[in-house]
RNA sequence: GGGCGAUUAGCUCAGCUGGUUAGAGCGCGGUCCUGAUAAGACCGAGGUCGGUGGUUCGAGUCCACCAUCGCCCA
């Protein structure tokens, strides 16, 4: 006996049912252990920072997380899934120092950075109880009870190893450049960081700026100009005016033509492309090539150095590097105008203002030329005391700066514009450029390798791989690796306070060998800040003492690093790690395109290339999910305030329903469109077709004591054979689908193959169930459906686990005790091939063709199905349909409810390639009524009723109002009954003709005519036009 | 400014390598069926397949340009 099966099941409790069987039998782990260690598929959490609520969007790549590993296992790969945490990084301290009211770094260190650390440390689990809930709620199988924290110091162990390994073959350099850099953080961001943040639509100045040639430089022109006129001044165009008092140069383009204009009583130098930005009045009195201009010298805006800020400049005699200044007239190049191919015409005036101390190509056009560098911002992004904005944010400053420079009449023009502009991805801060100390790694160095391991990676969407991951890979520059924060894996890298020389060490052991003092090592207990701080080094080079570079590392780098870190690789687990590199599957959002992609990406191809990583890639398949919109097609956000809380979805829907439409919604990679709607209704459309399917077979299953392992093979019809051969055609798509890594289509298939079964196996088998005695047809029918639920319940695993293993337990376990006691335990179906018949397959198309458009002549006809008639007339296209059609007619006179089908072939009937309806309808009879579709099918139903058809449809409406009644009295369904019916000659009449009929299908014992007794279910029904009682009772 | 993706019914989505009159589900109106079904069937309303050109005997599908949206980059 199965369990007795609830058509109204609530599937979110049948879930926490569900949980709690595989809590209580430890189904997950014997499912990664049952299988085979030699036959491994690796598996890599992309960790999540506990710190936050999880949404909807987790569940999303949460969910496709899930099913491969599920499918894989029941393929008989063993996957071990390792939870993490990344625990590191500005978004943890932002969150401690918003709690804690702290406003800069200058507040943190009067605060203590060891209670702030310890504080971050602390915070990072805050919401690890609603991620567990989710996590098991949502059955995402994953080890949570040994997951890696990057926090740990075994973790931190390994990631020192791999910038060691980087290190020791010179991957790992410090540089002055300009760098992406957050003023409120005050911490460099790396490339990827930066694209996070980027917002369209930013207001900016746009300025223009009248830089005044010296005299000297005015008389170098010379006759190039006509005599007369005051002073020329070389117009610059800019959208940070902040920027100005770090000009040290101006950049023309050689080869294009400059004008000089007379305007407001003096001249001014733009490019001429530019004349529409110069006023009209203005007169051009000279042109000249941009190479007239290079080389002369202008007259600074601001001298910072008055203010304090200390110059500097690029010494061509050491390479570039910066030298101090003390008197800026011994540096040929201050205030000099330069020539450059990448000046742009197309917008400014075609002269380009250079700050070497903020854009990243002004450095570089510093380096090459011996330019003077000021830097008169603090890296808070302040101006200096000494200047007249002192303290004054640089955004801030920009009116002050315009307005000073409205009033010495060096503003040309003023005005705004609207461009994308970065922003600090965390704290929502304007990014400055700021050229300033940083460290790097030459990720360059192996661009080509990250370019070509790239095509060994198998991408979902295909596009990702050459389009969106490819041009990154292609635009690689190298990755700014260090960040001036607090809480994160400190740089191991320490530098000799007497010579300068710098040494980076890889282990614990590496750091006792080297340090002042080996027992402060050994007392070490935690590798952060501040404690990793007090630890000094000997100085490799001069024996003098090296405290460490007081920089943390990207996150991002701890997330890139799990693949050894999450092994304490390489101090421990080496065969683990071996074993479990590079990953198979590997799925996270879109998003991590240029974050844990490239991460994992770029330190295995960088690690591959010492030769300390086996492959060059870290994963084999990655699926990257789009974003979740609202219902509205709007990103989901707190702050918007309309992301979805999954508890409240899966509290109404259940957890299946979500996961289902999170597979079947659209292709993973596209962006969708969430409401709790949709899932309600693959709730209905799925799962509740599936689960009345299964009902049903149980309910009659119980009734005749079937157990499918007694009851033999029985009799198969056509109608089975076709729903097998449905079946193991469907098993194989499914499981070609996985194995191709496409959910989508594969779980629509499962959904397609479950309405027909259900709408037409069941449909058409019903009667089977219902006849009293076990025959061979009715074994067969049990037996068919029974199979059909047992392999979907085994597709559907990986999709649905709880639904799958539901149904999997009661029709499998309670009649098979040898049986794996999980569904998630079992080996996933073979699709067996002799069983697939695609004529057969094409032969019930057919039919359920011509049984479509047979219901809808009876629609058009007005006659109601439950009234029999003598014939329906198909017409199919050619004279080979007729044969199968002819032995499959059982299913169509059954369905439409006529005692007999004719078959005609169009092409027998008419000659010529066009046919009219009133053709086919003459060819069908008088007294038809004929409906056809769009290619050329037609069904007639003959409309001309007997009396006997009339007696057999009244015979067929007793019934259907009988049933109806015992349905209203709460009847079970094997319950007899004795049936009333009031005074009728009709109904006398048509019972005497087919009493047995009725009897038969109303499980009636005894058919009364007369009034029913007190406590029958009575109703009063209209047979052809003429009130009679009906009423039923239990006999 | 450049790259990638998307745009098909009110909504969510199919539509393979070009091939008659473009589909499904939900929703809406109607009819029917039903002792598994919160279901199902049939009919109907609802589409200039984002737009404009082009290639072709033939374009939702291929090409070019444009528009809108999303993501990414500068």
């Amino acid at each position: 006996m199965f369990d007795a099966v609830d058509s109204r099941q609530s599937f979110p409790r049948l879930e926490e049912e569900i949980l709690e069987f595989w809590k209580r039998h430890d189904t997950f782990k014997k499912s990664v252990e049952a299988r085979p260690e030699d036959k491994p598929y690796v598996f890599y959490e992309g960790p999540p920072t506990a710190n936050a609520r999880p949404g909807v969007h987790h569940v999303l790549t949460r969910a496709f997380k899930d099913l491969f590993p599920r499918y894989k296992t029941m393929r008989g790969y063993r996957v071990p899934r390792k939870g993490g945490w990344d625990t590191h990084g500005l978004p943890v301290e932002l969150e401690v120092e918003r709690e804690l009211g702290l406003k800069s770094k200058l507040e943190i260190e009067k605060f203590g950075v060891e209670e702030f650390n310890r504080r971050c440390r602390e915070s990072v689990f805050r919401y690890v109880k609603e991620w567990a809930k989710l996590t098991e709620r949502i059955a995402f199988w994953i080890d949570m009870d040994d997951p890696y924290i990057t926090y740990d110091n075994e973790y931190i162990e390994s990631v020192w190893w791999v910038i060691k390994s980087l290190w020791d073959k010179g991957l790992i350099y410090q540089d002055r450049r300009s760098t992406p850099h957050c003023p409120r953080c005050e911490t460099s961001l790396s490339d990827a960081e930066v694209a996070l943040g980027y917002k369209e639509n930013t207001p900016d100045p746009s300025v223009s700026v009248k830089f005044r040639l010296t005299a000297e430089s005015l008389a170098a022109l010379g006759d190039k100009l006509p005599a007369a006129g005051g002073a020329v001044y070389v117009v610059a165009w800019t959208t940070t005016p902040w920027t100005l008092p770090g000009n040290t140069a101006l950049a023309v383009k050689p080869d294009a033509t400059y004008s000089v204009y007379e305007v407001e009583g003096s001249r001014i130098v733009v490019a001429s492309e530019r004349r529409q930005d110069v006023p009209e009045e203005a007169t051009e009195v000279a042109t000249l090539p941009g190479s007239a201009l290079v080389g002369l010298h202008y007259e600074p805006l601001y001298e910072p150095v008055t203010w304090g800020v200390p110059a500097s400049w690029f010494d061509p005699a050491q390479d570039g590097r910066l030298a101090s200044v003390d008197d800026l007239g011994t540096v040929e190049n201050a205030y000099v105008v330069l020539g450059g191919e990448f000046v742009s015409l197309d917008d400014g005036t075609g002269v380009v203002h250079v700050a070497p101390a903020f854009g990243a190509e002004d450095f570089q056009l510093g380096k090459e030329n011996g330019l003077l560098f000021l830097q008169p911002v603090d890296l808070r992004g302040n101006l200096p005391d000494g200047s007249p904005w002192a303290g004054q944010f640089v955004k801030d400053a920009d009116a002050g700066i315009m307005d000073d420079l409205t009033e010495r009449g060096l503003l040309f023009k003023r005005g705004e514009i609207r461009h994308t502009y970065p922003f600090c991805w965390r704290c929502d801060t304007p990014l400055l450029y700021y050229a300033k100390p940083t460290w790097y790694i030459r990720t360059t160095a192996v661009k080509d390798r990250l370019i070509e391991s790239n095509e060994k990676i198998n991408w979902y969407p295909d596009h990702i791989k050459h389009g969106r991951f490819g041009n990154w890979l292609q635009n690689n520059v190298d990755w700014a690796l260090s960040r001036e924060r607090y809480w994160g894996t400190p740089l191991p890298v320490w530098g000799c306070t007497s010579c300068g020389a710098n040494q980076c060490i890889g282990s614990r052991v590496d750091l006792k060998e080297r340090a002042v003092d080996p027992a402060a090592v050994d007392a070490l207990d935690d590798f952060h800040r501040p404690y990793i701080d007090r630890i000094e080094l000997k100085c490799t080079e001069c024996g003098g003492v090296a405290k460490r570079a007081p920089e943390l590392m990207d996150v991002w780098l701890d997330s890139g690093a799990m693949p050894y870190a999450q092994w304490h690789y390489p101090r421990e687990n080496e065969e683990k790690f071996r074993a479990n590199f590079p990953a198979d599957f590997i799925c996270e959002a879109v998003d991590q395109t240029r974050g844990w992609f490239y991460t994992l990406h770029a330190e295995a191809v960088l690690l591959n290339s010492v030769g300390e990583a086996p492959e060059s890639i870290a994963f084999r398949n990655v699926i990257s999910t789009g974003h979740i919109l609202d219902e509205k097609g709007r990103k989901m956000s707190k702050s918007l305030g309309n992301a979805a809380d999954p508890f409240e979805v899966i509290e109404q829907t259940g957890a299946d329903a979500l996961r289902w439409y999170l597979y079947t919604a659209t292709r993973p990679g596209d962006a969708r469109r969430f409401s709790i709607k949709l899932v309600q209704e693959s709730l209905r459309r799925f799962f509740l077709t599936y689960w009345n399917t299964y009902s049903f077979f149980v309910t009659y299953a119980n009734l005749d004591d079937f157990d499918p392992t007694q009851a033999g093979a029985g009799e198969p019809t056509e109608l089975d054979r076709w729903v097998l051969s449905e079946l193991n055609a469907l098993v194989q798509k499914v499981t070609d689908g996985l194995d191709d890594y496409d959910p989508t289509t594969t779980g629509r298939a499962i959904q397609d193959f479950v309405t027909d079964l259900s709408n037409w196996y069941v449909r058409r088998s019903r009667r089977r169930f219902w006849r009293g005695e076990m025959d061979e047809d009715k074994v067969a029918a049990y037996q068919t459906l029974y199979t059909c639920l047992v392999t979907v319940s085994k597709l559907l695993a990986p999709f649905a686990p709880f639904v799958a293993e539901a149904v999997y337990r009661n029709l499998v376990c309670s009649v098979d005790k040898e049986a794996p006691e999980s569904v998630h335990l079992t080996d996933w179906p073979e699709a067996e091939a002799d069983l697939v018949d695609q004529a057969l397959m094409d032969e019930t198309r057919l039919v359920m063709r011509v049984v479509s458009l047979g219901r809808a002549a009876r629609q058009k006809s007005q006659m109601k199905v439950r009234q029999p008639l003598a014939s329906a007339t198909a017409f199919v296209q050619t004279t080979a349909q007729k044969e199968p059609l002819a032995r499959l007619a059982a299913q169509v006179t059954e369905e439409l409810n006529v005692k007999e089908l004719r078959i005609k072939a169009l092409s027998e009937e008419f000659t010529g390639d066009f046919t009219r309806p009133d053709d086919v309808l003459a060819a069908a009879g008088e007294g038809h009524v004929l409906a056809e579709d769009d290619s050329g099918y037609a069904v007639a139903v003959d409309t001309r009723l007997t009396p006997e058809l009339a007696d057999e449809g009244v015979a067929r409406e007793l019934v259907h109002r009988l049933q109806n009644l015992r349905k209203a009295a709460g009847l079970e369904i094997s319950d007899r009954i004795v049936a009333y019916h009031g005074d009728s000659e009709r109904v006398a009449a048509v019972l005497a003709a087919h009493g047995d009929y009725v009897r038969a299908e109303t499980l009636a014992d005894e058919l009364v005519a007369g009034d029913p007794p007190d406590g029958a279910t009575a109703e009063q029904v209209k047979i052809e036009g003429a009130e009679v009682t009906l009423a039923v009772r239990k006999a």
